[in-house]
DNA sequence: CTTGACATGTTCAGATTTGATCACTTCTGG
DNA sequence: CCAGAAGTGATCAAATCTGAACATGTCAAG
């Protein structure tokens, strides 16, 4: 399963940090950059060396096995770091980063990066719960997998990335996403995915007016034994 | 899968960290706990409002869910941290934690962390590596469970808990763990830990010379195909 | 020694999942 | 308009897993 995109809300229990503030203190160690849908922003091997924020868009972080199986580990909106391993040692990348959506990728050094944490205590109070924050949001992912079976984390995934929990009215999940990318995302097979949301359809749980749309109906599945 | 018990050797990227310095700073709101086996630091659902620190012993972290299956999530030792998630307004525990050898567990009050981490600067220098490297434990243990089998899962997890990677020679793993939990870490039932500990045990990668011993040769289950 | 509590080994039928394949539908560019 | 690419729906045998049961072994208390 996946870590869904991050919400906006930030640590309630922190006052809120303000990126553009951040970027000022960075000065010329940091490279923005405009991408498109699909531009790579670093690839599983490559060598890691900066720290990347998303201040606009949607990232989607793919691990790829020795055995060329493909597994989405997290898709990542904006506020998201990513890369950060390589500011414990990390030397290489251990997953490619995707655009899924046009962005806005900040890029800072890992050198500075360091040095800011250490500096700024406004950025390391904001950073350490950035980071606490993404540690829960793998744990329930590993939770998930280690509970739920392959229909019941399909479920929660849509109803994740049509951010459920927000309102209560069906909600337009993001439309660039295809089954392959959701079975990645779950830990199984396309036709399994294609056979679940045909399901799903059956019964109500989602359709297709405009863009695939999400119903809280779907939450039973989730909640069911 | 589970996150393996924390090695000693810290983050390559910093000085290291002497956690008496660190015990000294927090003065008055910490507890020392010295405790047994089987003994309970917090249940799934207590109210979280402390971090607590493990000088030396071994904890499960363990998750239950509504349907009463149960997962370990992690296995920790001396260095590691249990129930940061309340820095950042988690309000209960997601997840209960026992001793699983007698340890010494250290309780320091959210408010003095939180003032802790803002305050002095080489405790948060310690405390953001600490965060990232146990972030990519989990995620390392979320690719376990999106990529391989079972069968692989165990083999992996028996590595790790013999600490692998560390010299060549076959090393014993913690004694004191059993199919049960072995099932948990995995995700997985124990007629199947049963099942494939002794092909294990047939195939000659792990024996029963004073306690469980696993053998490089493990390794080749994790790798095939 | 006997009992009970636990951990483990084994089996098995039924459920689920995989992996591969084929057909159908949109699209898109030439 | 056509060819190819990509996403999807569907099927199916083989592999894997679940959940439950039952047998055995070990240990400690009575």
């Amino acid at each position: 399963m996946v870590t869904r995109p991050q919400s906006t809300k930030k640590h309630p229990e922190r006052a809120s940090f303000d990126p553009q503030a951040f970027l000022a203190t960075v000065g010329a160690a940091r490279t923005i950059t405009q991408c498109q849908k699909d531009y790579k922003i670093f690839s599983q091997g490559d060598p890691a060396e900066a720290v990347f924020y998303i201040q606009e868009g949607r990232v989607k972080l793919k691990v790829r096995s020795q055995q060329k199986k493909e597994a989405v580990i997290a898709i990542l909106g904006a506020g998201d770091f990513l890369g950060e391993a390589c500011l414990i040692g990390q030397t290489v990348q251990v997953a490619t980063a995707t655009a899924m959506a046009p962005s806005f990728i900040l890029r800072i050094e890992k050198k500075e990066m360091l040095r800011v944490l250490h500096e700024e205590r406004k950025f390391s109070d904001f950073f350490v719960p950035y980071v606490l924050s993404r540690n829960m949001r793998i744990q329930e992912d590993l939770v998930d997998q280690l509970f739920n079976s392959s229909e019941q984390r399909l479920a929660r995934t849509l109803l994740l990335l049509a951010h459920y929990g927000k309102e209560g009215k069906p909600e337009t999940v993001v439309p660039e996403i295809n089954q392959e990318t959701l079975a990645g995302m779950v830990g199984t097979t396309r036709s399994r995915v294609s056979f679940f949301m045909t399901k799903f359809k059956k019964l109500g749980f989602i359709d297709y007016k405009d863009g695939l749309r999400v119903h809280r109906s779907l939450l039973s599945v989730v909640l069911h034994d």
